[in-house]
DNA sequence: CATCAGGGCCCTG
DNA sequence: CAGGGCCCTGAT
């Protein structure tokens, strides 16, 4: 790849707020690996393209969980205005949830008999979604009915074709595209890709974004039930790929509709000590969740979920290994 | 080798 | 509203 030297850099403090973990909010050890970010305890090097221009940004940890603070260098292949720069902020401070308060989730349920201790464990612990609307729909259907390496690899295929590689900070990854990029792609050369049928869906998802029938800013002010159709009637996005988006990119902390089969083998396991291979229904868990966490329900599991992928960092979780799939 | 299902979704009957 | 088909890949 030919990388495009990221040389012009500006730094600003961000004031997350209070309590905030950095690494458990930065690092999300269950994301498929990505050519766009790259990660170290403490530092998280993130691309992002903003308002068109590909920009590499770095997340240092510079405080504490309980006096959090967050240096930003932004680097860019031209020095930026003030006023990109406020509205980048903007966007950043949206995406990356740094003010949520947490303040009335840890409330009720810190003295909760299963969600306690984990709550202890990654205090200060956000979701993370770092794409656009956009981006994260290509995300979405990159992952279905696929094995994790192979998203992976479709990922990487696409980037490497319509991203733009950048290096910065002795990192070299790649920017995502805008939809324009791909205005011109056809099915076939999609194809030629390895997306196999999702092609058609990129390309459709693409041309809904190109003709400007999807507005993810004005979305954002919509309500839930609003955002949710907007979304099903892209062609590609199911029950599945909605809820991901309605909880990651739209924030919706108790959004809790749909349970995938694999997701429903390893909730089974951590939340009702079951065999995986003779699962609980949807309908159990759905209700367990929301008479136990609502109105965190999202929250709440994203906790557990979080809490068991950093254990199988460090220790095998051998029941979860086959569940996987890599 | 062949067969199969996978971190879904669309379309059909 | 249940079920087949879909691109490709690696696991068996």
């Amino acid at each position: 790849m030919k990388a495009i030297q990221l040389a012009a850099k500006h730094v600003i403090e961000l004031s997350p707020a209070a309590p905030f973990h950095f690494d458990a909010t930065l690092h999300k050890p269950d994301h498929f690996p990505s050519s766009d970010n790259s990660w170290l305890p403490g530092i998280r090097w993130q691309t992002m393209l903003w308002q068109g221009v590909p920009l590499g940004l770095k997340f240092e940890n510079t405080g504490g969980v309980d006096a959090p603070c967050v240096c930003l260098s932004i680097h860019s292949a031209e020095a930026c205005s003030q006023s990109f720069l406020d509205g980048l902020i903007a966007e950043i401070g949206y995406r990356y949830q740094f003010s949520l308060d947490l303040a009335d989730f840890y409330a009720r349920f810190s003295a909760h008999p299963r969600l306690g201790p984990v709550i202890a464990r990654w205090c200060g612990m956000r979701p993370l979604n770092y794409s656009s609307l956009y981006e994260y729909l290509i995300i979405a259907i990159v992952l279905q009915n696929a094995t994790v390496r192979r998203s992976v690899q479709m990922m990487r295929a696409l980037d490497e074709v319509y991203g733009t590689a950048v290096a910065y900070d002795g990192q070299e990854l790649y920017v995502p595209w805008a939809p324009e990029d791909m205005a011109a792609a056809t099915e076939e050369e999609l194809r030629g890709l390895k997306v196999g049928y999702r092609a058609n869906a990129i390309r459709r998802v693409t041309d809904a974004f190109v003709n400007r029938q999807v507005d993810e800013l004005a979305l954002r002010l919509l309500p839930r039930e609003e955002q949710r159709k907007a979304m099903l009637a892209l062609y590609g996005v199911g029950p599945a790929s909605v809820e991901y988006i309605l909880s990651d990119v739209f924030h919706h902390l108790d959004e809790m509709m749909h349970i995938s089969p694999w997701e429903l083998k390893i909730y089974s396991r951590l939340f009702f000590g079951r065999d995986p291979e003779d699962p609980a229904t949807a309908a159990e868990l759905l209700a367990y969740f929301s008479e136990q966490f609502s109105p965190y329900q999202m929250l709440a599991v994203h906790y557990f979920w979080e809490d068991l992928f950093w254990q199988r960092k460090t220790e095998p979780v051998p029941w979860l290994e086959k569940l996987i799939r890599l």
